[in-house]
RNA sequence: UGACCGAUGGUGUAACUGGCAACACGUCUGAUUUUGGUUCAGAAGAGUCUAGGUUCGAGCCCUAGUCGGUCAACCA
């Protein structure tokens, strides 16, 4: 019997490899390195739920460490932020620690790099020491301070440290190769001179390390066994080892970095660079804005951990770029909210409902489900009267045969309540109807267990009772770029995609009274809508809510002839598909020749025949080497011979070899059309 | 014109030391449904960037290309 096992990603086949060698399990460690520099996006949630899920996985502590290494960029609200949003994600962090809390330590160990010789202190200019460091393709040059005597360095590293310099005067560099195809090991940077306020040691230092220097010495520090981060961080591998080397001792764990690539998401940007600079140039109004992709944006939107902790596990980790679609996060969203939120009913874009045959003055209750798919959920109550409101798109005078909805003569059910006929309409001088006047079957109430009750009716209608309805903002939200990649285009910035109807806010909808009671924490669907949750904008008596996502709507895709998501996303393909050449056509279509029968095939041999059409003969002819087990593509070469041959193509030599060879083949087809060649 | 990564349906990932290319999203049918939701049943869609090679057998191995990414901050 196959177990299905569970498959895992390329780091946890590191992870089993070194375990399998030897790696003693309860030595794994991990963490996760935020710089606190800004809030966390949904592709930091990726690494948070893979080292954390590594953690769990493997039952081993995850450390939270700051990267406070620049004081210049980091803040103590960050550092709030993000502790919160990771909590809020359900993990659990086994130590927090902060690169800070080592500035001690990685001074010595800097001052004993000194000592070995192997560190040094360069007083040029930043423009002199990048000149001096050469390209990629040609080598760094030696600064004329690499060999100042190692007393002098030291001398001069803790006068650094003491303030005595001025900030870009001096900067201690570890003494490498400056002739390395590698630039981070070209004598790269131990420590700059700042003098600025540090959110944990104050004033207390006025030298700081660099990234790679704070990095490998923490997770050595705290043990970490294995130190994951992105794909850009690949070439610093060979830094983060040389520095361990320098200060490593056997008998304990030596760190070791793996890379994978960053989580894209379709219709967005994910850097923290250009988050920031949304929030600068108000295009939207803060990081937590709920257009934006942070998880603190996601969370007001209405996103819940399991969501967004679903979707890192079913977007994977491996090592290529990527751009996943937003669909797998509303997918994720959906699924969740589908089990958990309350159903309730609101009206966005109302039109007035009277019923004409219900009495005048008369209110009665009902009882709406909490949750169709958790059958314990139990009902909230909901009232009913003579005058309701309905969604104007809800309504047609004349809806047709695949009009579900309501419309004059027809019946629907409105939901939890009575079954309604469309009798008329009132409309205003422009032709804007203002009321729709319907009649109800008095038997038909829901629950009530009449026949009338259980007719079965096209469709269902949302409502709520206008006198009893109350009222809300609602904001619905929009992709915020028009471009599926916005910010991977060269020429254009990713300004220019800016979705300008990202937000649309509805200042009066009308809700029914349960919402009232509405907390923050709650999430709701209003019925056929979508899925929504308060806003924190919300005051006593001013709800405001926030649209997660709508609901799968096959009718809105099918009515709208045209998916605006799906016709940009296939026009670069057909694009490049009519760029191909017709030679690239023949051999895709070649390849598959050999599991073809019937009018498939013969389809594929006229569709070939046609391409051949604009191939020439110096296109074709390399072709005539494939390799005689692509037999498919041979046939495909040998039809596309046959269209050449009888718009008057010589038979030369190579021409009669291909076409024995074709001859003498294996394969029925090939023989055939060799043969029709002869 | 260097070094290092990467390339599998529209998208994201699988395929343990070579053995019928799998899963999810999305798309399309049909059934069920007091949400045009959910659920259920099914379908289409790639022969794994290209060309050679090794092998009984290659997405996995070898060779040569092509395309994409990363690297020259006193950022992380």
């Amino acid at each position: 019997m196959k177990e299905l096992q569970e498959s895992i990603n390329f780091i946890e086949h590191i992870i089993e490899e070194d375990l399998a060698n030897g790696f003693p399990k309860e030595k794994l460690r991990f963490r996760f390195p935020p710089e606190p520099n800004g809030y966390l996006h949904i592709g930091h949630a990726a690494s948070i739920c893979l080292n954390f899920g590594l953690g769990e996985k493997y039952n081993a502590p995850v450390n939270l460490r700051f990267d406070d290494t620049n004081p210049a960029k980091e803040e103590q609200e960050y550092v709030d932020a993000i502790k919160n949003d990771i909590a809020w994600l359900g993990f659990k962090w086994a130590n927090e620690c902060y690169a800070s809390d080592y500035f001690q330590q990685l001074y010595d160990w800097a001052v004993d790099l000194i000592k070995v010789g192997k560190a040094y202190v360069d007083q040029q200019s930043s423009e002199e020491i990048a000149s001096q460091k050469g390209t990629p393709t040609s080598p760094g040059t030696d600064s004329p301070f690499r060999n100042r005597p190692i007393g002098e360095s030291l001398d001069l590293f803790e006068r650094m440290k003491n303030g005595e310099f001025p900030a870009g005067s001096y900067v201690l560099r570890a003494k490498v190769d400056m002739s390395s195809p590698n630039m981070h090991m070209r004598d790269p940077i131990l420590y700059r001179v700042i003098h600025a306020h540090h959110h944990r040691t104050g004033g207390d230092w006025c030298v700081y390390p660099m990234y790679d220097w704070a990095h490998g010495e923490s997770d050595y520090i705290e043990q970490v066994s294995h130190s994951l981060c992105t794909l850009e961080f690949k070439a610093h591998r060979e830094l983060y080892d040389w520095y361990l080397d320098q200060i490593w001792d056997p008998k304990l764990l030596r760190p070791k970095q793996r890379e994978f690539a960053r989580r894209n998401l379709s219709y967005t940007v994910m850097s923290k660079r250009k988050l920031l600079e949304l929030v600068q140039k108000n295009i939207v109004a803060s990081w937590d804005d709920p257009r934006m992709p942070t998880i603190s944006g996601l969370r007001r939107r209405g996103y819940t951990p399991t969501s967004i902790r679903k979707f890192s596990d079913l977007a994977g980790i491996a090592k290529r770029d990527n751009v996943t679609d937003v669909s797998l996060l509303e997918f994720c969203i959906r699924e969740d909210l589908n089990k958990t939120a309350t159903r309730v009913m609101a009206v966005l874009n109302p039109v007035k409902l009277v019923i004409t045959n219900y009495p005048e003055g008369q209110s009665e209750t009902l009882h709406l489900e909490n949750n169709p798919e958790e059958p314990n959920s139990g009902t909230h109550e909901v009232p009913f009267s003579r005058e309701l409101y309905i969604e104007r798109e809800d309504f047609k005078e004349d809806g047709g045969k695949n009009f579900f909805r309501l419309s004059l003569g027809n019946e629907v059910r409105l939901k939890s309540a009575y079954i309604i006929k469309g009798e008329s309409v009132v409309k205003d001088d422009a032709g804007k109807i203002q009321e729709i006047h319907c009649t109800y079957d008095p038997d038909s109430r829901s629950g009530s267990g009449t026949a009338a009750s259980e007719r079965k009716v096209k469709g269902t209608l949302h409502w709520v009772s206008i006198p009893h309805a109350i009222k809300a903002e609602v904001r619905e939200y929009d992709r915020l770029f028009l471009d599926e990649a916005p910010d991977a285009h060269e020429d254009k910035s990713f300004l220019e995609f800016v979705n300008p109807d990202s937000l649309n806010v509805i200042k009066e909808a009308y809700l029914e009274p349960y919402l009232s009671h509405a907390t923050l924490a709650d999430k709701f669907q209003f019925q056929r809508l979508g899925y929504f949750t308060l806003d924190p904008d919300s005051k006593d008596g001013q709800l405001v809510f926030n649209k997660t996502v709508g609901l799968r709507d096959t009718w809105a895709k099918q009515s709208t002839k045209t998916p605006t998501q799906n016709q940009t996303k296939s026009k670069p393909t057909n694009q490049q598909q009519g760029q191909r050449k017709a030679l690239n056509e023949i051999q895709q279509i070649g390849k598959k020749l050999t599991n073809l029968s019937g009018d498939k095939l013969e389809t594929a041999i006229k569709s070939i025949k046609e391409f051949s059409q604009e191939v020439t003969y110096e296109e074709l002819e390399p072709l005539f080497n494939t390799a005689a087990k692509k037999v498919g593509t041979r046939i495909a070469v040998m039809l596309a011979l046959g269209v050449l041959l009888e718009k008057g193509q010589d038979k030369t030599q190579v021409v009669i070899d291909f076409i024995e060879a074709g001859k003498a083949d294996g394969n029925d087809i090939l023989r055939t059309e060799a043969e029709k060649l002869i």
